[in-house]
DNA sequence: GGTTATTTTTGTCCAGGACAATTTCGCGGT
DNA sequence: ACCGCGAAATTGTCCTGGACAAAAATAACC
């Protein structure tokens, strides 16, 4: 299958042994420190040593610790799974992604199922670096059933799908990134027509889409956003990892009604709680705090009071027609 | 209610008397390593020590260490600049200035001055959160002088106004995020109307965009993208931060021609150099690498054989040019 | 069950030494 | 004066091994 993939990434030196420490960190994302004190720790990565003494990394250990940090991502840690051979690593990847599935699938069945069935030929898609294809698919859909509608049946549940085949390994980070823009492309565009065609005068609530410190996936907002714009909402979009008081100074500024969060499922438990109380301590009477994404924590109990957490992306267009109920005050004002 | 709760909303630290050693990294870009070399070398930077002696950075230091930051990049040396004054730094600075907006002005005269007039109120808006105007201004011009013209005369002007202007505290970072997402979604609107309207049958040459881990900003390769629509190139967005074997792997996979980077002024010299080497080493022959951007070490003369360094956007259209009559026996493939 | 203490885990920091890679300097030769 | 070329100085990164705070897991408690 991909034995080729592993030929062109070492063509270096004379001596092609392995990586620097340096550059392993750009690759992994795994701090020098870190991969040090690991090495003295759990006896991995061991590292072979050049003539100068300093760690040359032979590409398999490379390999094993791009694994290591996707099952960190997962919130897995270290001293659990550093020591574990490739395979079962790979196993563990591949249990966690099945695991998730069975979650998702017994909270609400009905749409994985639909979903499911029109997916097969995504992924293929996908596996082949056909974007064309998805994207000229993505459109059709659209238009036959609209934007609301492709975003929960079909949007949301592909990101699942592309998550645990990533997750397997079988697709490979790069066609995740092709894949997240493909989709923001599309769907930005779809804003754009709406927005463009949109009678509405009055556009409250001002919203501003953020992620905090940390959340790198914006997927999720720009989902959020979807139906906000469909519900002729003003947007203004932070995007991902703003820091805390950026945003409460951003709320401020521009007459913000509506934050709205999103956390995906990798987001650790603490940060997303700490986040949250930051967040709704330091922002301004009378603005709200909207939360969603795939994370855990946010199903739990111990969100801070004032946050409103909103489960399936359909479920905006709800909200913010309460909102508009509950604040008729604002209605009717021309702005911007 | 939560009186009690406010700790939260405080900053960092009970005596925030200045910045820990990582943080000075993130916004100097000089490594941990380096400031620590510095320290005992020179004397400067003098960080004081908290309570477990970890060092803390003053924040004149930490502007000092900026204003060096800067020479180093226009080639000056450490040794010869950290014991001046801050006085004499920005003196340093200014005559550097303006030597370089001289030799600008020499070379083209007209279009610096033109987008510096239009710029005031531009940034003005950007102060007051009015991105509603700042996207319609974009789009009249667009249409107006057509998007070749905008994205080099407007975009990027206005893109180093924005950076001058936050480094100097007129703008906060939010504003600078709202900037950013303001100018993407004009750009990709005006690309995809591109695409919608090309006429052209064949797309070659094939271009992956990507931007090397650590490197965030995707702005200058939005920018290039714009070039290579007007040119009707297929192009496939790998977005900000990607790991090096992962472009290698779309590259060989997607039967890439050339391979677009971006590197932004923020980027280490070292980095942009050993990524580049990476690169081109691993790249599949006949594969081409350009790169643009407003990094500084992309000017240096250590830059590996085989890239192709891009210097102003437009450039873009040229390079294409360029490459299709060397490779007359790609054109009238129909691809995809 | 849920909240609070205690223990373990884990990432980052520190000091001070070393060395390769780059740049500058000194010098002799065209 | 200009150009090469070895020697010397400069500079960034890597090394070891120790330390500790922040976070997570576990235990203990109400």
């Amino acid at each position: 299958m991909d034995a080729s993939t592993t030929a062109s990434s070492q063509q270096k030196n004379p001596f092609a042994t392995g990586w620097a420490i340096a550059e392993v960190e750009r690759d992994t994302g795994i701090g020098k420190d870190t991969l040090r004190v690991w090495e003295r720790r759990y006896g991995f990565p061991q590292p072979l040593r050049d003539s100068v003494g300093e760690r040359l990394y032979p590409l398999e250990q490379v390999h094993k610790l791009r694994l290591i940090k996707r099952l960190m991502d997962a919130n897995h840690r270290p001293g659990k799974i550093v020591a574990k051979t490739i395979e079962q690593l790979q196993d563990l990847l591949d249990a966690m992604s099945l695991a998730k599935g069975a979650l998702a699938s017994a909270a609400d069945a009905a749409p994985q199922v639909t979903a499911l069935d029109a997916n097969a030929p995504w992924l293929r898609w996908l596996a082949e670096d056909r974007s064309d294809l998805v994207k000229q698919a993505l459109r059709q859909h659209i238009i036959k059933q609209g934007l609301g509608s492709t975003v929960e049946d079909l949007v949301a549940p592909l990101c699942v799908y592309v998550g645990e085949a990533w997750m397997k390994g079988e697709l490979s980070i790069y066609q995740e990134h092709l894949f997240s823009a493909t989709l923001q492309q599309v769907l930005r565009e779809a804003i754009a027509s709406v927005e463009a065609s949109d009678p509405a005068i009055d556009h409250h609530p001002r919203v501003l889409l953020a992620t905090t410190p940390g959340e790198h996936h914006s997927l999720g907002l720009l989902m959020a956003e979807c139906y906000f714009a469909l519900e002729s909402c003003a947007r203004f979009e932070l995007g991902a990892s703003t820091p805390v008081v950026e945003i409460l100074q951003a709320i401020e500024h521009m007459r913000i009604d509506v934050l709205a969060l999103s956390f995906s499922a990798y987001a650790s438990r603490n940060d997303v709680i700490a986040s949250l109380q930051q967040l709704v301590d330091g922002v301004p009477v009378g603005v709200e705090v909207w939360v969603g994404g795939s994370a855990s924590a946010l199903h739990g109990r111990s969100i801070p009071d004032g946050v409103t957490v909103i489960g399936k992306a359909r479920d905006v267009a709800t909200q913010v027609q309460a909102w508009r109920t509950r604040h008729p005050e604002r209605l009717g004002l021309r702005q911007q």
